[in-house]
Order: C-alpha cells, then structure tokens, then sequence
DNA sequence: GCAATGAGCGTC
DNA sequence: ACGCTCATTGCT
C-alpha cells in the first residue's frame, strides 16, 4: 500500500484526500490537502487512516473525503500510505466531532482520540460479522406506569423522533426500560446507543438487552476490555454487526448504523463528563448527535439535573414522569432527621454508635425480616468548605457566588479584587464593584450596574422562548440553548434584592485573623452573613459517618456486615439479612430490593464546595433509596440531614422535578452553568493573564479571577447562553494564537466544568 | 558586493 | 524532521 518515490502519479478520479492530520496544534485544526497516488486511488477511501509527510515528519491522520481539486495554492504533496482501507470515521462521526470540537473550544483531532479506538490490525483482518437478526419489538406494558411513555416508545417504532426526558419511578428496573427502548429501535432496523454512568452498569443493562434482542444484536463498550477485545467489539458496531451499543462515555461516538434512539442515564453522574480535552459531556454530545441525526433521545435518572430541566422548560424534550399515585405504590417511606430530630436510641450498642431511634428501629425491623439494609457513607477526601454555622447553607461570595474558603497560608488571599475584569468595563464604562473594599462593595451589589447586571443585549424578560421538537437545538452546532434563546441572567440582588443582596454586616465573619475568601474570584469576604439566615457565624464542614457505619455493624452484632465501595465495589448482594455499607456510587443492588436504607453522608455530600451539591446529594440519596422496597412492602429510608433544606425534601417527598426546577432558578439568579455558559482556563499566571487579555469575548463576557489553584491559576469566563458559541470560538481562536506562536506554556480551557471549585 | 552558513519557522 | 526564508558572517 505504500506509494514508491519518484514515479508518482495522481489518481484518475478524485485525485484530492482531504486529510485530518494529528498533530497537537490548535492552529492547525483543519484538514490538509494532499495527492492520491494512482496505486492508492482505490485504498484511500473516506474515513480511512493515512499516514502523510506533514511539515516534513510522517504523521497519522484520517482521509476526511476525496475531491476533484484543491484550493489550496501551492503544491500538493502525495499521501505516503494507506494505513488500513477501513473506512473507520464515518460521515456521521466526523460531523459530530467537529461539532462537538467547536462547541468545547477543542480541535477535531482530540475528539476523534475519543470517538475511534486504536486501531487492532489482527481483529482487523477478522471476517466481518453478519448483521444480527432483526429482533421482535418488546412489550411496552411496563411503561404504562409512565403518562407518555407508550406514545414515546411509539415514536421510536414507528421511526419518528422524539426527545424526553425521564425520571424513573423508585425501584424501576432502568435496564430493562433501556433495553426496550433499544429493542424497540432494534425492531424498526434502526440502531440504538445506551450511555450509562460505569462498567457495572454496562453489565446490568447488556445483560437486559441480550435477554430481550438476543446476544448477536449488542454489544457492550467500556473502557475495561483490552484493546484487541475492545476494538473487535466497535468494528462490529461500524461493519453494522450490532444493533444496539451499551457503553459508558464514549459510546456517544459509536459508529452505529441507522441510529434511532440514544439515551443517557443518570446524566448527573460525573463520569458523563470526559476528562480528556476538550472535556465533553455525554448529554451534550448527544443532543447535538440526536439531532443531527434525526433520532430519538432520551435525558433519564431518578433525579433530574438542572441541565435537564432547561431541556424541559425550553420545550425541547416533554418530561415523562409516572403519576402521584404511582409513586405513593412505588416509593419506600422516608424520612429526614436532621440534628433537631437527633433522638437517641436507647439501645446502649445503637447508643454507642450514636444511631438515632427512627434509624435503629428501621434497620432492626428490615434485618428481623430477613433483608439487607443500605447504609450510605460519605467516601473520604472531600475539600471542606464554610457554610452557616446555624442553618448549614454553604457560605457564597456576595460578588460573584462562588464558595467561600478558608486560604491556605500565602494563597487565593493575596489575589487583587481589580483582576476582575469585565467585558463591559474594558468597553470604557467604568463598574461599580471592582476595586472597592469589602464593605463598600456590599452596598453596590444589589444596585444597577452591578457586575451581574445584565447587559443591554441581554433579552428582556427572564423565562424561555419553546421551539418545536424538529427545529435546530442551536444555530449551526451543539445547541448553545436547547430550544433557543433563555432569558436573562443575574447575579445576587440583580432582580429586587436577591439573596445576599443587601448585607452590609460590620465586624468580622468568624472572628479568626484571616477573612474567608471566595475560590473563584479570590475576593476576602470580611464581613460575612448567610443569605439564608442572616447568621455571621461560619463553621467548616466536618464528617465522621464513616465511623457511625461502622459503629452499626457493633449495634447488630449477630448480622453480616459487607463493604462496598472504592477499594472492592460488589455488584449485587444476596437477598437476606445483612448490613451493606457503601459510598455513593458504588450501592450493590439487592434482588428483592433492601428493606431499609440509612443515608448518613447527608453534611458531607451537601456540604461539598460545589455548585452542585445539592443537586448531587439528591441525586446519590435517589440512586440509594430506588433500591429499597414500597413502603406498602416495609421499606424505609433515613436521611441524615436537616429535613427543611431543599434536598432533602425533595428525597423525602421523591419530587425531583420540583427540586430541579429550584435548582434552575438558583442558577439563573447566581448566573451558573446551565443559566449561563461558562468556561475556565487553567495555566500558569503569565501565560494565562496574556491568554485573557486576548480573549475576544462578546457583550456579555465576563472574566473572573484569576485565583491561584495548585501551581497555577484559574479564571473563570462566563457568557449569556446565547453568546455560547462565541464564547467557545473566542476561546479556540486564543488558543489558536498561543500555539502559532510557539508559546512554551499552555492553558486548559473546560467549557461549563462540572467542578467550577 | 555577494556567496556561504545557520537559525527559525511553517507545516498541503 | 524537511525545505524554505532571512540574518549574519567572511571573503574579494
């Protein structure tokens, strides 16, 4: 397959392969010209790997197409080789990653790293499969318990698209509502991709779709097969072996043919999020993929995300969601028992372990009748973070939202308040809140003209403007907002005196030497006081539930105490009376279902320093309390956490819905991801103040920080969601400038982090 | 005044 | 890791 020096001639047709070549620079990220030699003109097909002499070295890329004549001026140097025919970058596959490259700020060459595996030679040479038989379609009875539902699954017959986004009922068997929506899609000739959070789920849910489309029509990608295992496993996908792909992260790339559905579950988990750059998330991708390819998808958990609800109120996906009724036979009861509430249990061992009654007594009613019980333990190693001392509200920056923290010695502290910058103020208009001492800012940020003011190309009013389910997501790429433009965002105070607006508390917060200060704009905060309470009291967050746990198993000494979690994570435990103690994440399922779950991670999951604490704590208490019985067959379940916070609630009245429409409004009025669209760039101090001084951002642009993290720095860049897609191209066109000039050092830039800390 | 040499740069 | 440009050096 190589081409020999010295007599080469062009190909006959399409004598131009448009190349794609891999190499790390950001200003390169677009595909090079160069000659098909005859001997190669029927190996040299699209999508096939290549290797070409690029700025004299060989490197690797992938033929993108072949056209009949370059535009480009000089002279076009001939393909060295074909590595191998296979056409392994699918038309579909090369238009999502540009997509997705252009919506993280990333190059094409990074995204393609994710969507296609190191290539296997030997698996390569294997006969293709034969295209799995063509599966019945599944009983949607079980859907019935969901209003859409049926008509949902319906559309994915029928082949028509549709969007939803669903939140299964407590106890619901998700894999195999998964694998009938895959099934479903597998009957109509159509493919179908499950996007699930781990390896253990990949397990559950291929093992549930063999059941219903036989063994011939999945396959299962995940990160944990060797490469040979793995690859073999994708080519099937690509060569249209298998119908239905079950995977974690990146199988949102997989090259299914026909695709008709896509799911994600649980799209709060962190694992959605690749930590490879350009750092993509599962549910972005495949609402972009979804649509682009005229499929269906579907956005499903327990609990739902702020991102989710955005889909939902912009009119972009109905929300399938069972009925009250429903969930009162479906739910196991539950109760929250916060510190008020914190009545001991008079058994002396329980007593011991600091076990109060209503837990006591529900674990010792589900062990007498033979069950395992939860218990749910806060893993080790979170950052402690400040929150009220009286109604434990994690402590905010009254400018700019962020956490509060304690500086570490010589630290975030030292940070000028003047490094924030604004678009705006760069325009000429000099803002209120830069500059200021503390006090001083605290009476400004409520006024107008606030940094979180919105600005005059901001729209009018706060709320959503619904398209119809066909319409683009975004102009021209990922959707920047789902369903269109989303109204306006503001900071603390922007819309009649927010939360934090109006304090203007003298004295100091905690009475310690140093001032808390905000971990995103490096402002000390010297004169703290809760929005919630009015409280000026902080207090760290502490956790010591480990040792309750363990304390329990004492308390019940005769029942077997099993142990999952990072060390050795059990996929099921046996259906009878045990204690099984497990981190969030790494919950065993319980065949009968458990009869009692204690969730006693409740201050450290709330507690992190994290925008999304709230929403994750229900998240993790919703994946835990799914695995328990109805409360009509015995099941329990104890929170440990103060039943008026707005989590907890929503755990004990099972309304994911409610909360995270809360969780959306929170966002929009502090000005977070989704309400906004944020970035952060990460570097050393020089290179990253030059990088955001060249940023080209849009009317909306803000840039906060930089505050030192580690080594480096850290600046947080945030834009109104309708200037998304500038923000990203500013973003990427920086980095184009850093990496034609050579600069020595480089900044990681992550669209809407999930860890904005 | 101009060839010989080398560092830097773009990269088809 | 090549081949191009452009600056510097050294010789007539």
């Amino acid at each position: 397959m190589t081409a020999r020096k010295g007599e080469q001639r062009p190909a006959a047709t399409l004598p131009v392969a448009r190349v794609w070549v891999d190499v790390p620079l950001a200003h390169l990220d677009r595909p090079f010209d160069y000659l098909v030699p005859a001997q190669l003109a029927e190996t040299a097909v699209p999508g096939c790997r290549v290797r070409v002499r690029f700025a004299g070295q060989q490197v690797d890329g992938f033929l993108a197409e072949r056209v009949a004549e370059s535009d480009f001026g000089g002279r076009l140097g001939f393909l060295s080789k074909v590595v191998s025919p296979e056409p392994v970058l699918a038309p579909e596959i090369a238009a999502l990653a540009r997509a997705v490259a252009d919506r993280y700020a990333g190059t094409m060459i990074d995204v393609l790293r994710l969507a296609i595996p190191p290539r296997h030679a030997r698996v390569e040479a294997e006969p293709p499969p034969e295209p799995s038989p063509v599966p019945g379609a599944p009983d949607p009875a079980a859907w019935r318990r969901y209003p859409r539902g049926p008509a949902f699954l319906e559309a994915v017959r029928a082949g028509r698209q549709a969007h939803a986004v669903w939140q299964a009922l407590p106890g619901e068997d998700w894999p195999v509502r998964l694998a009938e929506l895959a099934t479903t899609a597998a009957a109509g000739e159509r493919g179908a991709v499950l996007v699930v959070p781990d390896y253990r789920d990949v397990a559950r849910v291929h093992a549930a779709c063999v059941a219903l489309a036989g063994e011939e029509a999945v396959v299962a990608l995940s990160a944990d097969a060797g490469p040979a295992k793995r690859y073999r496993r994708w080519l099937s996908v690509l060569r249209g072996g298998a119908r239905i792909v079950v995977g974690t992260r990146a199988s949102v790339f997989a090259p299914v043919h026909r695709p008709g559905v896509f799911v994600v579950w649980d799209d709060g988990d962190d694992l959605h999020a690749d930590p490879h750059a350009p750092y993509p998330h599962v549910r972005d991708v495949l609402i972009q993929r979804a649509h682009a390819a005229g499929a269906s998808l579907v956005v499903a958990g327990f609990a739902r995300t702020a991102e989710a609800q955005l889909l939902v109120d912009s009119g972009w996906a109905p929300e399938i969601v069972a009925a009250r009724a429903e969930l009162r036979v479906a739910s196991p009861r539950i109760v929250a028992l916060g510190e008020t509430d914190f009545q001991l249990a008079r058994d002396p061992a329980a007593r011991a372990a600091r076990i109060p009654t209503v837990a006591f007594e529900a674990a010792r009613a589900a062990l007498a009748g033979g069950r395992p019980v939860l218990v749910q333990v806060p893993r080790g190693g979170y950052v402690p973070a400040l929150a009220c001392q009286q109604c434990r509200t994690p402590a905010r920056c009254r400018r700019c939202a962020g956490p509060l923290g304690l500086p570490t010695a010589g630290r975030a502290a030292a940070r000028p308040a003047g490094d924030v910058r604004s678009a705006a103020r760069r325009a000429g208009e000099a803002r209120a809140a830069v500059g200021r001492t503390a006090p001083e800012r605290a009476e400004r940020i409520g006024a107008p003209g606030s940094l979180f003011d919105a600005g005059p190309d901001e729209p009018a009013r706060r709320g959503h403007v619904g398209v119809p389910a066909d319409r683009a997501p975004g102009a021209g790429g990922l959707p920047d907002a789902p369903g269109g433009a989303v109204g306006r965002w503001e900071g603390p105070g922007g819309a009649g005196g927010g939360r934090n607006g109006t304090d203007h508390a003298p004295g100091g917060a905690d009475g310690t030497a140093r001032p808390p200060t905000c971990r995103w704009c490096g402002v000390p905060d010297t004169a703290f006081r809760c929005g919630a309470c009015g409280s000026r009291r902080l207090r760290a967050i502490v956790v010591g539930a480990k040792r309750t746990a363990e304390e329990l198993g004492r308390a019940f000494a005769d029942v077997p105490v099993l142990s999952s979690g990072a060390s050795e994570v059990l996929a099921e435990v046996p259906d009878r009376a045990a204690l099984v103690v497990a981190t969030p994440g790494a919950e065993p399922v319980a065949r009968g279902g458990y009869g009692a779950a204690l969730l006693l991670d409740g201050w450290a999951l709330l507690g992190r320093a994290d925008l999304r604490a709230g929403e994750e704590a229900l998240r993790r208490w919703m994946l835990a309390a799914a695995l328990v019985r109805p409360g009509n067959d015995g099941g329990r379940v104890v929170v440990a956490a103060e039943s008026a916070l707005a989590p907890v609630q929503a755990l004990v009245r099972w309304d994911p819905v409610w909360h995270a429409r809360q969780e959306l409004a929170a966002r929009e009025e502090l000005g977070f991801p989704p309400a906004v669209r944020m970035a952060s760039a990460d570097g050393p101090a020089d290179a990253l103040a030059t990088f955001l001084d060249e940023l080209e951002l849009p009317p909306s642009g803000e840039i906060l920080g930089p505050v030192q993290v580690g080594d480096a720095e850290r600046a947080l860049v945030r834009t109104s969601r309708k200037d998304g897609r500038a923000l990203a191209t500013a973003l990427a066109t920086a980095q184009h400038v850093r990496t034609a000039r050579k600069e020595p050092d480089s900044i990681r830039v992550r669209l809407d982090p999930l860890e904005l800390i």
